[in-house]
DNA sequence: GTAAAATTTGACTTTTATTGACTTTGACTT
DNA sequence: AAGTCAAAGTCAATAAAAGTCAAATTTTAC
């Protein structure tokens, strides 16, 4: 397993336990896990960001944190936040991310989230201008995440 | 033996073993097999496709991955069937038809429902060239099919 | 025998992950 | 106030994958 994954599913279950609160030692967590320090920053800049729905609070010096909360929303206020996050165009990688983000949170379920995925799969747009995909994308998108919410 | 079907071969066998679902790492296949990386992408592309039944996933970086895995048909046959009857074309009235026959013999619910026709709506393909909204209608479709019968 | 389709290959691109050297900040001591 | 140490932050280099594309070759269909 990845490292990444390995620090991220740590920090995941450290919000589990608390109900979306975790704060950690930055220096110390490394260490646990036997990583190096910036790993953690990697870590948290690319998974868990305000976009993925999580606040980070830290602190340097002696007696430093990090501190990871997730804020949930209800579930339309939530959707309507991510249709309006989304703009003209959105690449396969960033939808994803949407889409396994509002699974994680309980917005949708999984098969829902399989026909999400499955509609703005590159392989949808086969042979379609590179320019055009991701305007495409946004749209397919946008319109399911509204029936969703109807 | 060609290449490519040694490395059809391969995958399926792998299918076979895990039951429908098979994890690789490109370079490590290839590698073992004894041909060039892309090899595997074409063999993916050409023989594993939504329409043969297969959904891939994958992720680059490091500790990336390429995942097969077979839908299962006694869990879907209808879908299936449906999937095989769309074609390469269709446009909004058909698969709002099929939509509802869909629901109607409860093969999908309300929601689903909903989504379907939203991502296959007319909305999303505005200023699109008339010859190809039917044709990446279906391709949306058949996606979002094979991801339901998952 | 020829034309079309399928396969093979490799150079190049893009994405994701890991690491470590260096910087900045905050708390505590003297 | 200054100095010291203990954090966390930043950034760029490197590595580790997978993806893309088109040219060259082989196979298949007619």
């Amino acid at each position: 397993m990845r490292m990444s994954d390995l620090v991220a599913q740590h920090i995941l279950s450290m919000l589990e336990e608390s109900g979306g609160n975790a704060e950690i030692r930055r220096n110390e967590l490394a260490g646990d896990l036997g990583c190096v320090p910036s790993q953690i920053n990697y870590v948290i800049t690319s998974r868990f960001t305000p976009e993925q729905g999580y606040i980070v609070e830290s602190r340097r010096g002696g007696g430093g944190y990090i501190r990871i909360t997730r804020v949930k929303m209800d579930k339309s206020t939530a959707l309507m936040h991510i249709v309006n996050s989304i703009g003209d165009t959105i690449d396969k990688a960033a939808a994803e991310i949407m889409i396994k983000n509002m699974y994680g949170r309980s917005i949708i379920d999984l098969q829902t989230a399989r026909i999400l995925a499955a509609a703005l799969s590159e392989r949808v747009f086969r042979e379609v201008p590179q320019q055009y995909r991701d305007v495409l994308r946004a749209r397919i998108f946008k319109n399911m995440l509204l029936a969703l919410s109807e």
